[in-house]
RNA sequence: GGCCCGUUCGUCUAUCGGCUAGGACGCCAGGUUUUCAUCCUGGUAAGAGGGGUUCGAUUCCCCUACGGGCUACCA
C-alpha cells in the first residue's frame, strides 16, 4: 500500500471562505481515514495579491475547527519549506527544463500586444486562445529563430514562458469523484508557467510541489477542474507519477444563483467565514461563526454533509466518526446549496449535547458581561433553559427574568392571560404564596395546585397570569420552577406589582 | 461566444435496471408539556424535456434545456 498524502494549499488573499474550509476538511478526513499526512502549503506565488494577516487567520480556523495538519510552515518541515515564496528559486530551472525537453518556449509577447489580439478575435467573434494555430505569428523562441531569442533575452527583455501544448490528441483523464474526463488538446492554451517578474505561477509552482512533496492525492475545489489537462501534461512532459486527482463541487448561494459569496453572508444574515475577519485596507468586518455563536463541531458537521454522506442515515457525525465514515468515492458531483436553516438545527443538536456545567461556565461568563450578579443556582437555571437555546448566548435573553423582574407586560399576552377577575385571584394567590412554609419547587407546585383544585376553576386561569407576572410575558420553563428558583418574597414582589400594573 | 462538469421533494440527500422513489431540514396538522420551547405521531413535496437501448428505466446512451466552473504574466 502506498503512502497517502495530501494538501490543502490556499493561497493567502485574504479570510478562508467555508468552500475553502470544506475542501480542507475533506483532505483532512481522507489523509486520516487512511492513516496518511495532511500538509499545508501556502500559495502565494502572486505577491501583489497578498493580504496581511491572511495566513495566520487560515491557521487559526484550521485549529479552531480541529483540523490540524502534519507539516507545513512551521511544524515538521521534513519538505520544506512550506510557503512558495520561500521556495521561489526552485522552479525556474523546471520551466528551463521543459524548455530544454522541447515542452515549452519562451514567449516576448507584452500585455498590450496580447490584449490587441484579443480583442481583434472579439470583434471577429472568435475565441482568443494562445496555442498551436497562431504560436508561430506571436513573439516567441518557436516563431524567432534560435540567434533573434538568443539576442532578446541577452538585452534583458521581458519573457515569460509558456507550456507547449501538444496538438491532435484526445486526453482522457481519471477523476475520483467524476470519473472519466475527456479534451481534445487543441482547445488548450499554452499556458504561462513562469512569469515576467521571475515567480511561476500557479501551474508550475504547484505541479512542482506536489511532485517534491510526494503527495498522492490532489483534492481541490471544482474550479481547477478544466485546469486538470494542464497539470496531466506537464506530469507526463516531467515524466514523473502524477498523483490521483479529485475534484469537489462549489457550495452555492441559497437562494438565486451563482456560488456562494461573501455578500450572501451579510445579506442573509450568516456567517461564510469560520472566524471574523477585518480587512486590513477597508477596515471592513466579515462576520464569522465562531464569533456569531457556532460550536466548531456543527460547522465541521455541517460542512461534511455538504456533498458528501455516509450512505446511511446518520447525520450527526463528529470529527472522529467523520473519519472513519469518509468516502471520497461517496462526494457528490453537483453543487450543494448552502443552507443557512438546515446549519443552525446542527448547532441546536450540539448545544443540547453540551453538558450543563460548560453551559453554565458560558452562562455566568455572559452574566458577568452584562454586569449582573446573582445568588440563584445558575446550574439549575441552564438545565431549564438550555433546550430553548439554539447558541449559549441565547440562554441570557431566554433567562434575563430571573434577575430582573418584568417592567413591561406582552400586550397579546396581557390581553390572553388577564382577564376581568384576575386581578382579585391574583391577589389572593399572594395570600396562598405567603403562607408556603418551605418555598421547594414541589411545596409550591402542590400547595398551589390544591387551591386551585379548591376554588373549582381552570388552571389556566391561575398559571397563565402567574406566568405573566414573573417572566413578563407567556413563555419560559415550568412555571413553579421559577417561583421556586425566585424565592418567596420576589414571587411576591411580582405578583403585586403585576397586580398594579394590570 | 468557446471548453469542461453537473441535473431526484423548496433545500441537503438515498437509490449502484425491477420502489407504494427512502431519510433529514423547512413548512402544515395532531399529541405531550395546563405557556413557549423540546419531544412524539402524521402530512406536504421530487426523478428537467425529448428520443433511443431493454421484457423493464430515476438508474445506460444521444439530443435539447437549465445550472455551475474555467476562459489572466490570479489562485
Amino acid at each position: 500500500m502506498s503512502t497517502i498524502r495530501v494538501r490543502f494549499a490556499p493561497s493567502p488573499t485574504g479570510p478562508l471562505h467555508i468552500g475553502g474550509l470544506r475542501t480542507a476538511l475533506f483532505n483532512y478526513l481522507f489523509a486520516k481515514k487512511h492513516n496518511g499526512t495532511f500538509i499545508l502549503r501556502i500559495e502565494d506565488t502572486d505577491q501583489t495579491r497578498f493580504v496581511e494577516g491572511a495566513e495566520s487567520y487560515i491557521k487559526e480556523a484550521l485549529d479552531w475547527c480541529n483540523i490540524s495538519y502534519d507539516e507545513g510552515p512551521g511544524k515538521n518541515e521534513k519538505f520544506g519549506p512550506y510557503k512558495q515564496s520561500e521556495r521561489k528559486h526552485l522552479y525556474k530551472a523546471y520551466a528551463e527544463e521543459l524548455i530544454t525537453k522541447g515542452h515549452a518556449y519562451y514567449a516576448f509577447d507584452t500585455a498590450e500586444a496580447l490584449d490587441t489580439e484579443r480583442k481583434r478575435y472579439e470583434t471577429e467573434k472568435k475565441t482568443f486562445i494562445y496555442n498551436w494555430h497562431n504560436r508561430k505569428s506571436l513573439t516567441n523562441s518557436l516563431s524567432l529563430s534560435t540567434e533573434e531569442t538568443k539576442a532578446k533575452l541577452a538585452a534583458n527583455e521581458p519573457y515569460v514562458i509558456r507550456f507547449k501544448s501538444p496538438q491532435d490528441e484526445t486526453l482522457i483523464m481519471e477523476d475520483i469523484i467524476r470519473g472519466t474526463i475527456s479534451i481534445d488538446t487543441n482547445t488548450l492554451d499554452d499556458k504561462v508557467l513562469f512569469k515576467s517578474d521571475g515567480m511561476p505561477t500557479y501551474h508550475l509552482a504547484n505541479i512542482v510541489d506536489d511532485y517534491l512533496m510526494e503527495i498522492s492525492h490532489v483534492i481541490r475545489g471544482e474550479e481547477w477542474l478544466p485546469s486538470m489537462a494542464l497539470h496531466v501534461l506537464l506530469y507526463r512532459a516531467f515524466k514523473w507519477n502524477a498523483p490521483k486527482f479529485a475534484h469537489l463541487s462549489l457550495i452555492l448561494k441559497p437562494v438565486g444563483k451563482g456560488k456562494l459569496s461573501k455578500r450572501d453572508g451579510d445579506k442573509l444574515g450568516f456567517p461564510v467565514f469560520p472566524l471574523d475577519w477585518t480587512d486590513p485596507k477597508s477596515n471592513e468586518v466579515s462576520s464569522g461563526y465562531r464569533e456569531a455563536g457556532f460550536y466548531p463541531e456543527t460547522v465541521v458537521n455541517f460542512l461534511a454533509l455538504l456533498g458528501w454522506n455516509s450512505g446511511t442515515e446518520q447525520e450527526i457525525f463528529n470529527l472522529e466518526e467523520l473519519v472513519t465514515a469518509f468516502d471520497l468515492a461517496r462526494v457528490n458531483k453537483s453543487g450543494a446549496k448552502f443552507d443557512p436553516e438546515k446549519n443552525k438545527w446542527f448547532q441546536q443538536q450540539y448545544i443540547q449535547q453540551k453538558s450543563n456545567e460548560e453551559l453554565t461556565e458560558n452562562f455566568s461568563e455572559l452574566l458577568r458581561t452584562k454586569g449582573i450578579t446573582s445568588t440563584l443556582p445558575l446550574n439549575t437555571i441552564v438545565s431549564l433553559l438550555k433546550e430553548r437555546a439554539v447558541f449559549s448566548k441565547d440562554l441570557y435573553e431566554l433567562g434575563k427574568f430571573f434577575f430582573e423582574a418584568p417592567t413591561t407586560y406582552d400586550v397579546k399576552a396581557s390581553k390572553k392571560a388577564w382577564k376581568e377577575s384576575t386581578t382579585e385571584l391574583m391577589q389572593e394567590l399572594v395570600n396562598v404564596v405567603k403562607i408556603i412554609e418551605d418555598f421547594t419547587t414541589e411545596n409550591v407546585t402542590t400547595q398551589i395546585k390544591a387551591w386551585i383544585t379548591s376554588k373549582e376553576i381552570g388552571f389556566g386561569k391561575v398559571m397563565m397570569p402567574l406566568r405573566l407576572a414573573l417572566v413578563g410575558s407567556l413563555q419560559g420553563p415550568d412555571v413553579y420552577e421559577i417561583a421556586a428558583l425566585l424565592g418567596k418574597d420576589e414571587t411576591v414582589s411580582r405578583l403585586e406589582k403585576a397586580i398594579n400594573k394590570l
